[in-house]
DNA sequence: CCTGCCATGTAACTCGTTACATGATTAC
DNA sequence: GTAATCATGTAACGAGTTACATGGCAGG
């Protein structure tokens, strides 16, 4: 079993969904198509990690609700418990900064200005996530034992960490504008 | 070509180096193996943003060094002015996190302990890196045409979010503590 | 004696993305 | 009309990890 896996039965553990749904819920903490949702559902039946029950409907197509089992949630608990595996974070932008040196710096300028602009997008989004939880679920939320409450957790630590990518951009802006002497111009106008 | 690709390309631009080195050095932007490093060299230099010449040592394998070529700089610099693709990050602590409610205190409080310890010590570890540099490097740092500028500033944003994640567990862990009615023992002294 | 560093490479595998495939309904 | 949402699946590919393979030197 691999983490996607766990992902799922996370999700399976506070209400039963298709996998069209855990695709788009998924979105989170764990980007995953459900090109990988899919097979991989089967597999966790198949294993009797979960079950399901066919749904008709009409004006949509058919779906597939799944639940998770007795046997998955032991699975799921157990799994928890062990320490988890480093992070792994590939972020293209960081490669970019990494030889910002090589650019004009209207290029870096620009490079940065739009990493802001992306977060601060993904600012007000998240806020308006967490209030609207908070509104919803209460005092409850700051609960262990709340259904919600790992992924408001998740919510918060989010929200920190897009403010402080602003905030560093913001910085290497600054740093930017401070050493005004030369290459405002173009990559022509840098030494070898 | 892809991301590592540019990131190979990116480290050339600094000095030439070993694929041993590279896979090295890459750690602190881009995990990659050292198996998936030497054939994508090898790749680079088929399509000539990279050339290679033997070294041979005594008491050590010999090695081969790469440099960058004039089309592999041109290509680099055409790509960090495109607009990067969103980062990708894959932690299974934030999935547990997810499913967090599933535990009992005890296995909560022990995994956002864990994670404190882990980041404590990538804390100083990066705040040494950072000294050495400023140190080694003095004011030139800061400087936008500086060989070491992008490196430096990587260093100082993943400082800042391994300090938030500290900080962030711990306001877990009050969380934890503040709601103090039941279940300091074990999985089955909760309801399903 | 065994671990770890240096140094390069390949093979087999898993994980993840893109593209192909279908089809009705709703909204602009 | 044409795009978006709902809904499920497979096939082909690319990206990334684990394991196999070699071998000398240094340090505990």
């Amino acid at each position: 079993m691999n983490a996607l896996g766990y992902a799922l039965l996370g999700m399976l553990m506070r209400k039963p969904c298709s996998g069209y749904e855990l695709t788009q819920l998924l979105e989170v903490f764990w980007r995953a198509k459900h090109s990988q949702v899919y097979p991989l559902l089967a597999k966790l039946e198949q294993e009797q990690y979960v079950t399901f029950e066919h749904v008709e409907q009409t004006g949509k197509p058919d779906k597939k609700i799944y639940s998770i089992t007795d046997k998955g949630k032991k699975l799921l608990q157990k799994w928890i418990a062990q320490t988890p595996a480093a992070p792994v974070i590939r972020d293209e932008f960081l490669i970019k900064v990494y030889s910002i040196w090589l650019t004009d710096k209207n290029t870096a300028k620009k490079l940065f200005w739009e990493r802001i602009s992306t977060f601060e997008e993904k600012v007000t989004h998240r806020k308006e996530e967490i209030k609207k939880m908070e509104e919803e679920y209460g005092e409850t939320i700051t609960n262990f034992t709340s259904r919600h409450f790992g992924r408001y957790l998740l919510f918060k630590r989010k929200l920190r960490q897009e403010e402080e990518e602003i905030i560093w951009c913001r910085w290497v802006l600054d740093l930017l504008d401070k050493a005004n002497e030369d290459s405002e111009t173009s990559i022509e106008g840098k030494r070898e």
